[in-house]
DNA sequence: CTTGACGTTGACGTAAACGTAAACGATACT
DNA sequence: AGTATCGTTTACGTTTACGTCAACGTCAAG
């Protein structure tokens, strides 16, 4: 029996409402329990506390998309960690502002140098399998 | 005074010629000659032997090229290693090739959900620039 | 012939990203 | 009350990707 977490299925009375326990998290982004605490110990995630046991919000789990999304894309932990620092970074002075908008322009400049990458991977790609199917056809 | 490598100065009679040691190997791709000996050690290159000491040709800069792009890829070196022999296996048999072909797509597979994965962090961070150059403007 | 400069093979160290028990607390059936 | 099911912390183990000596060979220049 998949067991329903309480806290997940109950349609609380408001918005705010919904949580997850951690075993639920760990389910339904598919890793485990291990890997979300110690993501929480790099600091990419900080639950609410309910005494001793944690509580998810819906902040964590988009939190939890953004470092698996990294993740994907083969970035270092402590660099996911930046960048979603970054994006709720206090922005109220003017300075802070300028600031973040440097480290948007710096991670741009990554980003796009991984998909020339990529790009050039993906090429590559196609032009060997066209010899592949050449070969192939030759061979008959 | 840049000491000027022999073997990649001498030009030769042929085609065939230019050579490279180690530490030109790894000044030229800007890595050190334990990353090229450990990259070695996962059969990810294999050198000519010149008595002991290792001769690069230009085939082992290509794979190097492979490797690094790989890496900035965020591949760990054993999947690398798989994708590289892939490149250079053997494809006589029409079976071979069938597998080689399967194995491209695989390959694929993973590049494109990569870019789907990049094209969404690049238009998160796009629409996230505006809102803080919103701010800015509101600022003043 | 001895000093560098460069090469070689071990072999141990390290940082990142978890895995894997151990040992224990809180709640929930039965 | 007993035990089963989650949860918690502490802590050591493991894999990947090299860094960092140590100890030694080799060849050209002074």
């Amino acid at each position: 029996m998949a067991s329903v977490g309480v806290t997940s299925t109950s349609s609380r009375s408001s918005t705010i409402g919904t949580t997850w326990t951690i075993a639920e998290i760990a389910d339904d982004f598919d890793i485990t329990h291990r890997t979300v605490r110690h993501y929480e110990e790099l600091g990419l995630l900080s639950p609410e506390r309910r005494g001793t046991q944690r509580v998810y919000h819906r902040r964590d789990r988009t939190r939890l998309n953004l470092i698996l999304r990294g993740k994907r894309l083969g970035f270092p932990l402590e660099e996911i960690r930046t960048i979603i620092d970054l994006y709720d970074a206090p922005r109220g002075r003017s300075s802070q502002l300028e600031y973040v908008l440097g480290q948007i322009d710096d991670r741009r400049t990554d980003l796009e140098q991984r998909r020339r990458d990529l790009d050039e991977a993906l090429a590559e790609l196609a032009t060997f399998e066209e010899r592949c199917r050449a070969d192939l056809a030759r061979l008959r």
